[in-house]
RNA sequence: GCUCCCAUCGUCUAGAGGCCUAGGACGGAGCCCUCUCAAGGCUUAAACCGGGGUUCGAAUCCCCGUGGGAGCGCCA
């Protein structure tokens, strides 16, 4: 039998890191054991969706890489199945028209509830022979009276329902239209899935759903409710911690195998194994031993793993990740060689490509300011004599690389009899405009000469040279 | 309220009865390396929710609490 997985998110908020989570424990299952990944967006509910969630969904979906075997496929260009199906139950007797109006169910809930019960549809239409004048009904599905519903979930084990805990759900609308619990049950079916990944806010819906596709003439599937994720706080995923368009980590400078990597480690481990590559994660990963509680995102350890990402990735495709965000800040067609030798020196000691930009600016235009302290501390009159001795011996060097640079510049120090830090400072606040660089020698490197030379000059006067 | 789920350092986790004086990682503290910033190395503080069982022996199994979460929609 091959794995068929499937992800189907519903573009009612934006995909966020939950749903990404999921997706990609139902992609690496599938790729795992060479099946089939199914993408399906959930969009009956007209009034909600929107375009734009959508949009998020597939780009999301692209930008890391989980790409689908099949699909997507939309719920709303079903619509003539579910009716199919919803017509076959009217027929079969496995489903029935209600006319209970919404006050009437609104009063039996209250009262219900009030009872100390649980708020359930009592089946009042269930025996009704005759239409109510004037009434659209909706079409409830007859779930069984009695009896119990084995879900076999793969990551909490076998739980088991009471049919006397579920009611009738409505499966049609008085407008026709299908609802999401009996979609589900169609889509997962018609489209063969054999293991339904999901979060576990859906394990109370299981055993209905189970319930239909028995109707259906079906085998259940087999389940995983995987936990869901909580913001750092401990409380329920919300805008301030990460709820925000999975796009948004594009956008601050993450590589989707690093944000990939972070969530495949909350709920699942392979010993003591904290970073992996794609490869291994689809080598590795098994839905079986992904745990049952939820866990809390962390921000901190997501910015090291991207960072222990970009350490180990090749200076040109950091470079190609690197480009859009120094564009958002302003540099303007930056030569390639350049932008991969700057990836290339910056990796290790940047968090995100954003920081990355961030810190690398002044190897793309020219430094506008110097940072105060700095000047003040390292471009004073006590450092005009090593400015002045490498303005000079720099501007003798001839091919321009980091070993003969380092030796200029240490040649310098032992002439005026200081250590290196006495010279390599000045020098780094003079051609960066600040304290923190890559060491002296590459920086000087990837700067080139003439902007070098420039910079230096402009410091001395600075320097009230 | 009813049903279902969950419970190891602040956080992510290892642990499937003795290997546990509970291991690793992020974050924290300290030290080393060092031209700055990083990276790296070393050291350190920090947890089995509580109570009962079962067992020669329990973080691991069972029960009861407690705490958290989810579902109970003509939402998905």
């Amino acid at each position: 039998m091959t794995i068929r997985t499937r992800f189907a998110p519903s573009p009612t908020g934006l995909l966020h890191i939950g749903g990404v989570r999921t997706a990609l424990f139902s992609w690496l299952y599938a790729r795992h054991h060479g099946g089939t990944f199914i993408l399906r967006v959930e969009d009956t509910d007209r009034e909600r969706s929107t375009d734009a969630a959508v949009q998020v969904i597939l780009e999301g979906m692209e930008w890391l890489g989980l790409g689908h075997d099949e699909g997507p496929f939309y719920q709303t260009r079903r619509m003539d199945r579910y009716r199919e199906v919803i017509d076959q139950f009217l027929r079969e007797g496995k489903a029935y028209y209600c006319y209970c109006s919404k006050d009437e169910l609104e009063v039996m809930r209250n009262q219900q509830f009030a009872a100390k019960q649980k708020p359930r549809y009592d089946g009042t239409c269930r025996h009704r022979t005759q239409p109510v004048a004037g009434v659209q009904p909706v079409v409830r599905f007859k779930n069984p009276v009695d009896g119990t519903v084995l879900v076999n979930d793969v990551v909490h084990g076998p739980v088991t329902f009471a049919n006397t805990e579920l009611d009738d759900l409505i499966i049609a609308r008085s407008d026709g239209t299908p609802t999401y619990n009996f979609c589900v049950v169609v889509d997962d079916w018609d489209m063969k899935v054999t293991h339904v990944i999901r979060g576990d806010d859906h394990l109370n819906n299981t055993p209905r759903q189970i319930n239909m596709l028995t109707a259906l003439g079906g085998q259940p599937p087999v389940y995983a409710h995987v936990a869901m994720i909580l913001g750092a706080d401990g409380a329920k995923l919300s805008k301030r911690h990460g709820a925000v368009s999975v796009l948004q980590y594009r956008e601050e400078g993450y590589l989707p195998e690093a944000l990939l990597n972070y969530l495949v480690r909350l709920g699942w481990s392979h010993g003591d194994q904290e970073i992996f590559s794609m490869e291994e994660m689809v080598a590795l990963f098994d839905i079986a031993d992904v745990n049952k509680s939820a866990s809390a995102f962390d921000p901190d350890k997501l910015a090291w793993v991207n960072q222990q990402h970009m350490m180990k990735a090749a200076p040109e495709y950091l470079a190609k990740h690197l480009r859009p965000q120094l564009t958002a800040l302003g540099v303007v067609d930056p030569e390639e060689g350049h932008v991969v030798a700057v990836a290339k020196v910056q990796q290790a000691r940047v968090k995100t490509l954003k920081e990355m930009a961030q810190v690398s600016l002044y190897f793309f235009q020219d430094i506008t300011a110097f940072d105060e302290k700095a000047a003040a501390k390292y471009l004073n009159a006590e450092a005009m004599p090593a400015l002045r001795a490498l303005n000079e011996a720099l501007s003798l060097v001839v091919a321009w690389q980091a070993p003969a640079l380092h030796e200029v510049v240490t040649q310098v120090a032992t002439a005026l009899g200081v250590g290196l830090g006495k010279v390599a400072q000045p020098l780094r606040v003079a051609i960066s405009g600040g304290t923190a660089s890559p060491p002296i020698d590459v920086t000087l490197e990837v700067l080139g000469k003439e902007r070098v030379l420039g910079r230096l000059q402009k410091a001395i006067a600075l320097a009230g040279g």
